[in-house]
DNA sequence: CTTTCCCGTCGTCACCTAAT
DNA sequence: ATTAGGTGACGACGGGAAAG
């Protein structure tokens, strides 16, 4: 479902990847690192069996992994300090600093994929060329309308309506949608789009205008149909002028963004929880590497001394 | 077949932080 | 001070599996 409504943006943004083919000698450095820094990388197996990672190691900082249960006693425990008279003002700093809210999954996620974009362009000077995962390159998203009509979405932002009926996508009529949050694929929450008369319309991100035949305007409802995560289905929705004074027409909007929010929110969290899960995997690789190198080194010990 | 339990997802609220 | 966005917590809902 996910997939398909990131897909009503038009764009998807996936962090590019730098591969970067490392020895076990370097493996211990590397995870020192990573048990500082906040460091989201992934590790592939080659061909080989050589192990590469991908992604890039933060400088070490002072981050806690913490369980979403400890953060909300994070918040009550900073509550209660505030109000005690500390003994030490550094103990006090020290403690908040520790108990500080963990950066948001997206700034951490930015933070790595914008480091990753200089990293690639100071390699070979050429365009962001894809890791093992790869950059998904936004492609045209294609919907459905209650009333059988075809709506597509192009990497450029723009939406086209197709008359049902038609053979694949035909008698298409655009209407240009600006964002309004930055060029920063994938996070568009808000667009507005244009109407016949040059009227600017809002247009919450979990809908699409379409401009009919007779130069009418009609907002849609982005649905992902429940039998399919291929098929959206798309309901007419009432259209919501800009800038509304209605105190509902701002909640409805207040709660589309929350709503748009918490999607990307969770789906942040899963790519985070992912990264953490990968920093399991090569820890427990580098563990494994390391056990079996001791081992080793006994042997020979045993064999020399013995 | 029905009920119960578990799990994942979603929308909403409340709170916090950063930006203006 | 206000606003916008991010995220934890909560409850509702639906689907699948196990038990009766």
């Amino acid at each position: 479902m996910e997939e398909v409504q990131q897909g009503s943006n038009g764009t998807e943004s996936q962090a590019a990847t730098i591969p970067t083919t490392i020895t076990t000698s370097q493996f211990s450095q590397i995870a020192q690192q990573m048990s500082l820094g906040g460091s989201a990388l992934t590790v592939v197996q080659l061909p080989g069996g050589q192990l590469q990672v991908q992604g890039v190691i933060q400088s070490a900082q002072s981050s806690v992994i913490q369980s979403p249960q400890g953060q909300s006693a994070q918040a009550q425990s900073t509550d209660s300090e505030d109000s005690q008279d500390s003994d030490s003002g550094a103990t006090a700093q020290k403690t908040r600093e520790i108990l500080a809210r963990r950066p948001s999954y997206r700034k951490i996620l930015n933070e790595l994929s914008s480091e990753e974009v200089i990293h690639i362009e100071g390699k070979d000077g050429s365009p962001a060329s894809t890791g093992a995962t790869g950059v998904t390159v936004p492609t045209t998203s294609i919907y459905q309308t209650s009333s059988g009509q075809y709506i597509t979405i192009t990497p450029n932002g723009t939406i086209q309506l197709a008359t049902s009926g038609s053979e694949g996508l035909q008698g298409l009529q655009a209407v240009t949608m600006a964002s309004s949050g930055g060029a920063q694929p994938g996070t568009t929450i808000l667009q507005y789009a244009q109407t016949p008369d040059g009227q600017q319309i809002l247009v919450p991100s979990n809908q699409v205008v379409v401009q009919g035949a007779g130069g009418e305007v009609q907002t849609y409802q982005i649905r992902t149909a429940p039998t399919s995560q291929a098929v959206v289905m798309a309901s007419p929705v009432g259209l919501s002028q800009g800038k509304s004074d209605d105190p509902t027409m701002k909640r409805e909007i207040r709660l589309a963004k929350n709503r748009e929010a918490a999607r990307e929110c969770r789906r942040k969290k899963k790519e985070y929880v992912k990264c953490l899960e990968n920093r399991v995997a090569v820890l427990e690789n580098q563990n494994k590497t390391l056990i079996e190198e001791l081992k080793t080194l006994k042997d020979l010990y045993c064999v020399k001394t013995g």
